[in-house]
DNA sequence: GTTGAGCGT
């Protein structure tokens, strides 16, 4: 009985899937297996109940049908082969010519969610692929927040790589560790390092009592040059620093600072009004502006650098939810004078905010959810009287 | 209609 089984290397990318011709006896030579998929060295299947993996019998370079044949289920080829990234191709090359498809078992654990959920550069890219193919090839993986294959303004053309951003961490770690194919071409995804928005403005908080702007320029002058300094006045214990790098301000957020002998507290400063003009942004979901990222999410370091990589001390959580929260009233901190008391809800409370309509002219929202301009909070009060910053954010 | 390392109105 010679059947047909599906294989794919991947079974989130269905269009990959190639059916292969068992022999008369039932069973698969792995050889015709890895003329497909070089660098394979079998196959394995989920078992429908437990959706756990199977391995598929092998001995002697022939595969084994399962006891209940092979059936119309999905099998994916193993293999332990590293994959050879930089094989080129010439321009739109036959989708027939297939090169080692085997995962890249690199280790991103290095990574952060700040910076997994940051964009990521798609190289590589067909020269016809447009952002919605982008947009479906990724989108299987799990939401996207932005998508846009880059052009040259006046043809129109592509430029062969695009920017996509994830709006799950680990979702961007699977698609990151993993090798991808839109429109019959290999694709490198990297972490983008390109455009670098990193924040260079800090806040302080928990200055000392009289602390004065030059004690904190003092202080933060040798992480590198500060482009400005400001307390507001009345003095209120916080203050804010923007150096001239995102580097320094990334080295300063790394770290524990002390200024007469009390530990500040160091946090990217949030956006002080809401018009960052970030219309016809392409594809890029509103309720989710870069500078509202991760704020939940556990990753932000109070006291510049919280000792928990984990995520799973309550106790780091909490702090990070009280400074996450300590850094949110930056931008309601002209009408709260008073200090920040009990009228602040849980952190969850916040997560569905949303501005109604708004809207994005000549995109296509990625998200749906939450429409509007999606500062949220900042403006909701009397802000943005809070002093003469020389800066605008 | 051409190109193939890179980093974005």
């Amino acid at each position: 009985m010679c059947d047909y089984i599906r294989v794919a290397e991947d079974e989130h990318v269905p269009e990959d899937v190639i059916e292969l011709p068992s022999d008369e006896d039932g069973t698969i030579l792995l050889s015709t297996i890895q003329a497909q998929f070089p660098g394979s060295t079998g196959l394995r299947f989920r078992n429908e109940e437990t959706q756990t993996w199977r391995g598929v019998r092998l001995a002697d370079g022939v595969l084994y049908p399962p006891v209940s044949g092979w059936g119309n289920v999905l099998y994916i080829v193993v293999s332990n082969k590293p994959v050879d990234s930089s094989s080129k191709r010439k321009y739109e090359e036959s989708p027939t010519g297939r090169e080692p498809h085997t995962k890249i078992m690199k280790n991103y654990q290095m990574e952060t969610d700040e910076e997994l959920l940051s964009d990521m550069i798609i190289l590589g890219l067909s020269w016809k692929a447009k952002d919605e193919d982008v947009h479906d090839y990724f989108s299987r993986f799990g939401e996207l927040d932005y998508y846009e294959v880059k052009r040259n303004i006046q043809t129109g053309q592509s430029r062969g790589f695009a920017f996509i951003r994830f709006k799950d961490s680990e979702v961007a770690k699977t698609v990151l560790s993993r090798s991808h194919t839109i429109l019959d071409r290999r694709v490198d995804i990297r972490l983008s390092k390109g455009k670098d928005d990193s924040p260079r403005k800090i806040f302080i908080g928990r200055l000392p009592s009289n602390c004065t702007s030059s004690d904190v320029r003092n202080y933060f002058e040798k992480y590198g040059t500060l482009s400005d300094v400001y307390l507001p006045q009345p003095y209120r214990q916080f203050g804010f620093v923007t150096f001239a790098s995102c580097e320094a301000a990334r080295n300063v957020l790394s770290r524990v600072h002390m200024i007469n002998g009390a530990r500040i507290n160091c946090t990217p400063a949030e956006p002080k009004s809401q018009s960052k003009s970030r219309t016809s942004r392409p594809h890029e979901s509103p309720a989710t502006p870069r500078e509202m990222r991760g704020f939940w999410a556990g990753n932000m370091v109070p006291y510049g650098s919280f000792p928990d990589r984990s995520g799973s001390s309550s106790l780091a959580n909490q702090m990070n939810a009280m400074w996450n929260m300590a850094a949110l009233a930056q931008g309601m901190a002209a009408g709260m004078a008073g200090g920040m008391g009990g009228s602040m809800g849980s952190p969850m409370n916040m997560s569905g905010m949303s501005s109604p309509g708004g809207g994005i002219p000549s995109s296509h929202m990625v998200s749906s959810m939450n429409g509007g301009n999606g500062m949220g909070i900042s403006h909701t009060g009397s802000s943005g009287m809070d002093g003469g910053s020389s800066e605008r954010w």
